[in-house]
DNA sequence: GGTTGACCTGGAGCGCACTCCAGGGGCGAC
DNA sequence: GTCGCCCCTGGAGTGCGCTCCAGGTCAACC
């Protein structure tokens, strides 16, 4: 047993197969997944290795379009890594300038929520 | 004069026009905005400070309908201060926890990059 | 008084990332 | 052999958050 089933795998890295089936239609994997004798996939180690690199890229908020890229990167074999790593690069500073940003904002908000912590004592003690 | 054109307010909160006058429709602000004589819209100070809360909460991913129900509590009145301060506080969980799940990511990913950056620098030494 | 430019409205359109569906195939259990 | 279940495909639909557009008003400037 080379693999195991789309749903399984799903459950494994915490996509739905729908997702599973988009990813693969749009690019974002290395190859087509694998298929036993009736047609259906048969997702190995090595993809699901992949696709969890992918949920990391989009959990942190990289477009579909740059994971498609990286994947093409990849694809296409060794001699680009400068690009590969150019790529992540770019990724990780857009993160955390993003992380501060929100940071930032969050500061603001935890001050409005000291306010009206604040006016709640009050109100409490004048009662 | 009270107030400012919509085209310095966008300026000034570093929102779009259009997208003033959709918050504006979609209930997001705490009250219509004043008109000048011909029905132009006159951001006064207290409009653009609402504005920039809420986009203190859109930047940190509060979606628009919960927005929407923080400016309808706010608009209600003195009260119900303990949900506005149960929404912020919701958020502000929510917030938090994004920030733990995109870091952790975001971990795996330098991880990547030093995987490239070793894998480069041997290169560099057998070229 | 004609032109320019900022603003108005209602409503359509868009990009993104899924998500769902109809219609059909294959296979093991009973 | 038929029931139930999981899988397949292509394509339509959804939710979100804007963004754009047509058609019109108004004030200011030349």
């Amino acid at each position: 047993m080379p693999g195991v089933t789309i749903a399984e795998a799903a459950d494994h890295v915490g996509l739905t197969a729908d997702t599973l089936r988009y990813y693969e239609k749009d690019g974002l994997l290395l190859r087509p997944v694998p298929r036993d004798a009736s047609g259906h996939r048969q997702y190995g180690e090595p993809d699901l290795r992949w696709i969890r690199l992918v949920t990391c890229l989009r959990a942190t908020g990289m477009p579909i379009r740059d994971v498609r890229r990286y994947a093409a990167l990849v694809r296409a074999g060794e001699g680009n890594e400068e690009e590969r790593l150019a790529l992540l690069h770019a990724h990780r500073e857009e993160v955390l300038r993003r992380l501060a940003e929100v940071t930032a904002h969050l500061g603001a908000i935890d001050h409005k929520i000291g306010i009206y912590e604040h006016r709640l004592e009050e109100l409490d003690r004048s009662a």
